[in-house]
DNA sequence: ACCTGAACACCGTTCAAGT
DNA sequence: ACCTGAACACCGTTCAAGT
């Protein structure tokens, strides 16, 4: 085949197709070779559109933060613009659970991560937090976000009786948190936030302060 | 040289190897083949002490989790303990970052996980959480733990005022961040800990109310 | 500019052969 | 019981050769 006239693949396919790999068999399936078997071309190919493999799953954290929504800071409230972030951001996580702990490294240079890391701080200092305390808290959001995607509680444990009877007195039933998985994490997800968001609002007011309107 | 007399591999040993190349060099440099150069023996001799490589990183993990004290629940009120197991929990995850992945995909079959999960969930009930609640708390504390363990926040900031300067408006400082990683962590690690035992002693209050002496 | 086949130095794992 | 060499089907990446 050669050189093609009309160019067989592109960035953004290859990142659709890494990024559908990923979700349905791990991180770990999706090779070089593999992923350009599912394009439907060699695998040396792939690297007129990407340097790396690590390139390649760069490229899909970035598109999964781009469905964060960031637009909240500014428009409401710190807390109501907190909390509406770290829900978008945990949908987003959660539709791609894979992939988290290649995201959770970090921005590094990935420009849609940085732009999200830009607004949530920014978004913190206008509404009066000292920029210590921003870094903070777009630190200990992450933390919980990144955390609450990167695995499911629930589904850590194996659904196998046998496992806990006698062994783990307060475990006998922690076989069946496997059928409630949506309903464990996302109360604990809520929990967490809710108490997060609390203990956040009762240290703003003393730092910062009622700000005349 | 076939069967030495004296076995030249016991499982303890390879754990503690395959942990230092793990915390050196990270998950991805860990190999069959390089564990066994380090371990003075050839790659398919690992396979008479663990059936796969798997099993050998879920060793890894539980011997970290190993280094986790539980012995708060019980012996302290139930916020001091959660505040002392959460403590206790990042020191040893911290300790090890490069193996969090593999350990926060939950406890599965491995002993000492379960052992924490079970003294966890054990403590919180008997502090008159409804079972629920516990479940709820073991899991978000879980989310900020490994979180906060997974990647450092300040340091997933290219240390590089150019990437900064102009683009991101808010962030013409990030490039410092990587130099007080540490603080920066740290800090972020105390005020989400405090945020969430806040937050949940005031939730604990209104569902459980004060149970007479 | 973009795709290919061949090649390099690697992987995890199996298995028959040794003591 | 426990270590070995050879082998299998894989990896990520490079590069000269094609159009």
């Amino acid at each position: 085949m050669a050189r093609p006239r009309q160019a067989l693949l592109s960035r953004q396919r290859i990142v659709a197709t890494a990024t559908a790999v990923i979700d349905a068999e791990g991180l770990a399936a999706l090779s070089i070779r593999r992923l350009a078997t599912e394009l439907g071309v060699q695998g040396p190919s792939l690297y007129n559109h990407f340097a790396t493999k690590e390139e390649i799953l760069d490229a899909v954290a970035d598109a999964v933060i781009e469905q964060v929504d960031i637009s909240v800071f500014g428009r409401f409230d710190w807390r109501v613009a907190l909390r509406r972030w770290a829900r978008s951001y945990r949908d987003a996580l959660t539709a791609h659970p894979n992939i988290v702990p290649h995201l959770a490294q970090g921005p590094g240079r990935r420009p849609t991560a940085l732009a999200m890391a830009d607004a949530v701080y920014g978004g913190l200092v206008d509404a009066g937090w000292p920029p210590a305390r921003a870094t903070h808290i777009g630190a200990l959001m992450r933390y919980f976000v990144a955390g609450s995607a990167l695995g499911s509680f629930a589904r850590g444990f194996v659904d196998d009786p046998q496992l806990y009877a006698d062994r783990y007195p307060h475990l006998t039933r922690a076989h069946l948190l496997a059928d409630h998985q949506k309903s464990v994490d996302e109360g604990a997800f809520a929990l967490g936030l809710d108490a997060l968001i609390d203990g956040l609002a009762r240290l703003y007011e003393d730092v910062v302060g009622e700000l005349p309107d």
